[in-house]
DNA sequence: TTTATATGATACTAATTAGATTCATATGAG
DNA sequence: CTCATATGAATCTAATTAGTATCATATAAA
């Protein structure tokens, strides 16, 4: 019927469960089973135990953010292209980006060191541009970088709630963290 | 010894609660008790059941940022000014912000009428601000409000975390909203 | 058709948590 | 000091939830 592969179908359930987990973080397993549309006994069979779902969606996420940076390029684009990239690659996996804002915990050395590849990847790439005259600098790289995760999270939230359209959600995360709200 | 007020002794305890319950939305009653440095049975006497200390810090959040709004004289104060008083407002109740982003539930009539009430102050301010020319006019309203949201609650997330210095935390999201991140 | 695989429904036990109570102690007002 | 009030510690039960297993059924491949 559906004639998906197994691997995108699974990347559906994951998306599916990472949304479940953020809408609502006390459902029982048995809500959460039933938001994705499967029996407990399924989800069961995917993840024995709550901690081992939200592992292997933490892990899952990991190396899809983690491609998504990779894929806009941010050490050699053009800065303006690779932010446009930045942007629709993480809005293709907006589940997960969203799933690992609410479930990230840097505690392992692992995970410690993936995050400080990823604010390194950023901060290089906002001072790049900064020096290029794209960004500005008053603000410090860091601070781009939150800059950056707040409208794609909360706009990703809004288009969710149906607060704004799906149809140009980047361009607004774009135009918004560029030149802002004023003339 | 402290001479706090009873009052304001009990706005350190609610905000103390919302940000227990936004950090670990699944901590047991007894790690909220505990996170906030008072035993499950203080908390007990403070709300009987989760669902009612839940309600409580709705209602307490509800009211403090419709003052925060209606404080910040967004139909009368020129716009500049009342875009700053709007974000210091809200800083200054920032865990209560932030739980209401996580807890809202316009579910019930009344809950629908703040809401809608909120909205509607927003909407008409930043069409104002737009018509005054302050604000561009290829976002909409709504979109400006997701915007400003977007920026307060991450920004508070981050300077919690350490991650943005608290001092100066206005002053960032004032010319992240304002100008954005571009030259 | 036959068979392997996946799923749902259901039931059960163990663990956790919520909700409620009691008692001892501390602290501050009079 | 004495009393009232607030808090903490500990305990208990009822409810919820997690984790596990079993059986029936559906689906798709051979």
């Amino acid at each position: 019927m559906a004639a998906l592969g197994a691997e995108a179908e699974n990347d559906k359930m994951m998306a599916a469960l990472a949304r479940a987990l953020v809408d609502r973080p006390r459902a029982s397993l048995q809500e959460v089973a039933a938001a994705v549309g499967v029996s407990k006994a399924t989800l069961y069979r995917l993840c024995r135990t709550r901690g081992q779902l939200v592992e292997r969606l933490v892990d899952h996420a990991t190396t899809r953010i983690t491609e998504a940076i990779e894929g806009a390029h941010l050490d050699t684009a053009p800065p303006l292209t690779a932010l446009e990239r930045l942007i629709a690659n993480h809005l293709e996996h907006r589940e997960l980006a969203t799933f690992l804002i609410h479930y990230w915990r840097p505690d392992t050395p692992t995970a410690a060191g993936v995050e400080a590849g990823w604010d390194a990847a950023l901060d290089a790439f906002f001072l790049r541009g900064q020096q290029a005259g794209v960004f500005r600098i008053d603000l410090a790289a860091p601070a781009l970088t939150e800059i950056l995760v707040a409208l794609l999270v909360r706009l990703i939230d809004a288009e969710h709630h149906g607060r704004v359209a799906r149809a140009g959600l980047a361009g607004v995360i774009e135009r918004a963290f560029l030149h802002g709200a004023g003339v």
